[in-house]
DNA sequence: TATGATTATTAGGCTAACCTTATTTTACTC
DNA sequence: GAGTAAAATAAGGTTAGCCTAATAATCATA
């Protein structure tokens, strides 16, 4: 089995998790990774049989404790990557996240740990999501949703949560909504959640879908 | 064709036909790639169909002008990422080259560009040899080997020119053979080509075949 | 609890990149 | 210039990762 396939099969599967919970359908596999439902059926029988993943017909997938070991050990890879290529190459927050996803892959544990040390062990990629620690222990996520922030009240901007979205990372640029930002609620639409909201002293609308990739914390 | 595969294999020629001149044997490839002369000849069929190398059965190959562009971008990608890892994370010289081999593959126009910008444009890597330029024009090699250096001479190391043997660099380094350094030859065995040199201030022997690794600039 | 819709799996096939073995071609020696 | 060693190719096989089409399991609901 192709290490690169391999990979990235775990981390569709860890993303997914990580989205909607246990377990992971194979129909959802099959959409994030463009290709057919057969195909994923398949790789995850071989994923099993290696023990990266715990698979049952019919009943869904999630990672074994060796797969969640490597998907944060690409994890933390990938957004060391990040935090170079953004904090030193001046790549724009848009891209960064599709420059890592290749690097990631063909790194080794030497350069990841000299560029840790390198970047002075940051603890979050540009896009405020955590870096896996050495131990590679599960980071903790910290915040809430946007979109469950009660109106009235004021919050700083933690993360996004679908920083492969350059649509949505274009559109926070343009709204000046960065971690470290202070966003506060105003109106809450009953019907659809749109929010409005008021970040750098503008008042924009944004949709519910939107808000809910952003994590803040209530200050 | 997986590209990785075809990266490999046009990089293959190229270093064969820099060693040996054409044409590049079938033999030869399959040997430094560690397969099969009958898959050399295989791929060389679809490199030549693809427009990347020139192939004549029985009669060897050479890189076509498409096949040459990849490799030089390639090669740029690999030096840049050489003068990154020794110079900021302190990876060392013998090992820089074969992290290097993994992450040329990876790297996008962008990074490259971006790469090479900061660090400045560096003219070499690490062990001396010449960073293509963006053009990617053949950037021409200078010096003479040490083994051809006349008896009495001094020179100054340009570079070595087999930089993925980890033993042969470990092995200058103790001597502290680097490019730069100053190099004086005492005594060449009229045999077997044997130098008597003379590196810092101290006298040591090397071998024909080392010697003709190291490429030197007279002075 | 039967049934129809949805979702997943299996069966059967394709292609790329490798292999081994057998045959051909080339190059060298005498 | 004939014979032979070395090199290259042809033929046929394997595996991984994909596909489509056919089948089977699950679920929601009448």
């Amino acid at each position: 089995m192709s290490q690169r396939i391999v990979e990235e099969y775990l981390e569709a599967i860890y993303a997914l998790e990580e989205m909607a919970g246990n377990p992971v359908r194979t129909s959802s596999l099959a959409q994030v990774l463009e290709v057919s439902p057969a195909s994923v059926s398949e790789m995850l029988h071989r994923l099993s049989e290696k023990g990266l993943a715990e698979y049952t017909p019919y009943g869904g997938v999630s990672l074994a404790e060796e797969g969640r070991r490597r998907v944060l050990k690409l994890t933390r890879r990938h957004r060391l990557w990040e935090v170079f290529l953004s904090r030193h190459l001046g790549v724009s927050w848009e891209d960064v996240y599709h420059e890592a996803c290749n690097l990631e892959h063909t790194t080794s544990e030497l350069v990841s740990q000299k560029l840790a040390q390198f970047l002075d062990n940051p603890e979050v990629c540009p896009h405020g999501r955590p870096i896996p620690k050495r131990s590679l222990k599960q980071p903790k996520v910290s915040g809430i949703p946007l979109a469950d922030l009660e109106v009235g009240k004021v919050a700083k901007m933690v993360c996004v949560v679908r920083e492969s979205n350059t649509k949505l990372l274009r559109y926070l640029t343009s709204l000046g909504l960065m971690p470290g930002a202070k966003v506060k609620v105003l109106e809450k639409s009953p019907f659809d959640g749109t929010l409005t909201i008021e970040v750098n002293n503008s008042t924009r609308a944004m949709g519910q879908e939107a808000s809910s990739f952003i994590m803040v914390e209530p200050v």
